[in-house]
DNA sequence: CATGCCCCCTGCACGC
DNA sequence: TGCGTGCAGGGGGCAT
């Protein structure tokens, strides 16, 4: 999926078009993607006012006035394209509803707002999904509720990640990747810290524990890279691989500057090592890593 | 509870 | 050119 940097820039780009306004006119035009569309969907958005455009994770969640949110996930290929000055008119969205054979290929939904601007959710493999769900719900839903940190906020700090791995038997790849521990890491930025903290991918979890009541000098590495590596493909505009644009529709560029990620059998980047670039399988994902100076 | 494995779906790159 | 294979940013759900 677009990891946590690329859902952040999709949420910076859709809110300055969807912040205040109305959904006028929303077309569904499938019964479901990963999972069933809310029952009466498209109608309990109709109506209401945009009140923030908001990101947990890699979650986007957009308030509504009437006091519901709507919950978007985009799974691994979801993409939206933001068409201003538009129509807001349904009917001129074509009647496509449920007629997965005449509509531009998947693009399954379309928000027409009140500014005249048009929001289109194209996903080929149809992982994402939406949700509307009570904003007073949202910490107590079963999505949220046992939901990890936020990498970039203040409750990274190597004491809650070194009592999170303690006697965790995983690998650390693994436990980077649980979202219930941190959220919005995605495997593309897993590889990439560990490379940059100098860790190996197929270490224990649990190495990362206390020692002498204290986290391990390891911990406090890893914990100072991630919000780099994630700052980074920020500043980048979000990598690009594969199926990813932004809301406008250009690509981001941080993939130049993946240190391991896709970089089989080519040199490590690190200065001072004359390693090569493995990639191995954990979780039945790829791994990409140096064994040279990942320890 | 913790961990490991399979699967959802489509598109694309690659080798023959 | 066509076809088969493997792989892709996520994560829910089930078996053990």
């Amino acid at each position: 999926m677009p990891e946590l940097p690329e859902v952040e820039i999709v949420r910076r780009g859709l809110e300055p078009m969807m912040l205040g306004q109305q959904f006028v006119g929303v077309e569904q035009r499938r019964p479901d993607l990963r999972f069933p569309f809310p029952a009466g969907f498209a109608t309990r958005l109709e109506g209401q006012t945009i009140t923030a455009v908001r990101r947990r994770a890699k979650y986007l969640i957009v308030d509504l006035s009437g006091g519901e949110a709507l919950v978007m996930h985009l799974g691994m290929s979801g993409r939206f394209t933001i068409q201003p000055g538009v129509s807001q008119s349904p009917q001129e969205f074509g009647g496509y509803v449920y007629d997965t054979g005449a509509y531009p290929q998947h693009d399954h939904v379309v928000f027409g707002l009140s500014n005249q601007s048009r929001i289109t959710y194209n996903d080929p493999r149809r992982f994402g999904f939406m949700l509307l769900v009570p904003q007073a719900e949202l910490p107590t839903h079963p999505l949220f509720a046992s939901m990890g940190i936020e990498p970039l906020g203040p409750d990274l700090t190597a004491l809650y990640l070194a009592k999170r791995a303690q006697g965790k038997r995983v690998a650390l790849k693994s436990f980077l990747l649980d979202q219930r521990i941190i959220a919005g890491l995605g495997n593309i930025y897993v590889c990439e810290a560990l490379h940059h903290a100098g860790l190996s991918p197929r270490r224990l979890a649990s190495t990362l524990g206390l020692r002498n009541g204290g986290p391990a000098d390891r911990t406090a590495r890893l914990i100072a890279v991630i919000p780099d590596v994630l700052h980074q493909a920020l500043n980048a505009g979000g990598s690009s691989l594969r199926d990813y644009r932004h809301t406008d529709g250009t690509s981001g560029d941080f993939q130049r500057a993946f240190a391991v990620y896709g970089r089989e059998g080519e040199p490590c980047k690190r200065s001072s090592c004359n390693g090569t670039v493995a990639r191995i399988v954990q979780a039945q994902r790829s791994t990409f890593y140096c064994a040279s100076c990942q320890r």
